[in-house]
DNA sequence: ATAACATATGAATAAATGTTCAAATGTTTA
DNA sequence: TAAACATTTGAACATTTATTCATATGTTAT
């Protein structure tokens, strides 16, 4: 049994290798937790309807409030959620704000997401 | 102005075929909760790297816990919220369970979620 | 400048969540 | 059967989080 080896499950098998290629492909810290906060803001059926509606239109906030039947607040506290994670834009025109997909990965994700919750 | 149009950002659009389109491509509550329950497991940097291990190898419980450095009661509640939402199953064999991811699209909703946040 | 509208923000509250600890369950070996 | 090992489970605690309410900021028209 080699030095770096642990007894573990009574397997004594040799950890050496998993640690090194776990550590090899596993993101540091820092991008593990940003990999999570982004995944968090997809977490949240508020959000992911207020994404929806923007896979059909650009649309200001009150648009969204009155779509989604919501207050004018809880929508803006989650826009400002979903564009601190680059996930949606936005845009002022006189008095309204417009807010848009940021970019394809939104469309992907949830794509997947829907494909394993159907397969069930 | 349409009967069904709504006075909003006093832009006077017409709403009707924004709703119109928005409910015919939104799922429905039950879905919108399965797909918002589905991300929030990934929104965890515990059960991310518990996917990372998984990506190597099939492991058991004390495995886990110890390449992750955390308790083996941690883990189980890891795994088991991990189980239930269909992306990793188990196997026993003997005192040991041993946990493998169940499906490919843990792989591409994790890889899309990387992409986009290497993109910043 | 003032009023009206659209949005953003901060504090407060209620609900959800991750980890720990202790104890229970399931499996193998003596 | 009893003891040892691996895992699971439930309750408790601290932390995070989504919405509401009140208010502030920013923009346009009078």
């Amino acid at each position: 049994m080699a030095v770096n080896d642990v007894e573990c499950c009574e397997t004594f098998q040799t950890h050496e290798e998993l640690l090194k290629v776990v550590s090899e492909k596993m993101p540091n810290e820092d991008k593990l937790y940003d990999l999570a906060e982004l995944f968090k803001v997809f977490g949240d059926s508020t959000r992911i309807r207020i994404l929806y509606v923007l896979f059909e239109a650009e649309v200001c906030v009150c648009d969204l409030a009155e779509t989604l039947s919501m207050t004018q607040s809880a929508i803006s506290h989650q826009l400002k959620i979903l564009k601190q994670s680059k996930l949606v834009k936005s845009r002022r025109e006189g008095k309204s704000v417009f807010y848009s997909l940021a970019d394809g990965h939104v469309r992907t994700i949830i794509a997947q997401g829907r494909e394993h919750i159907e397969e069930l």
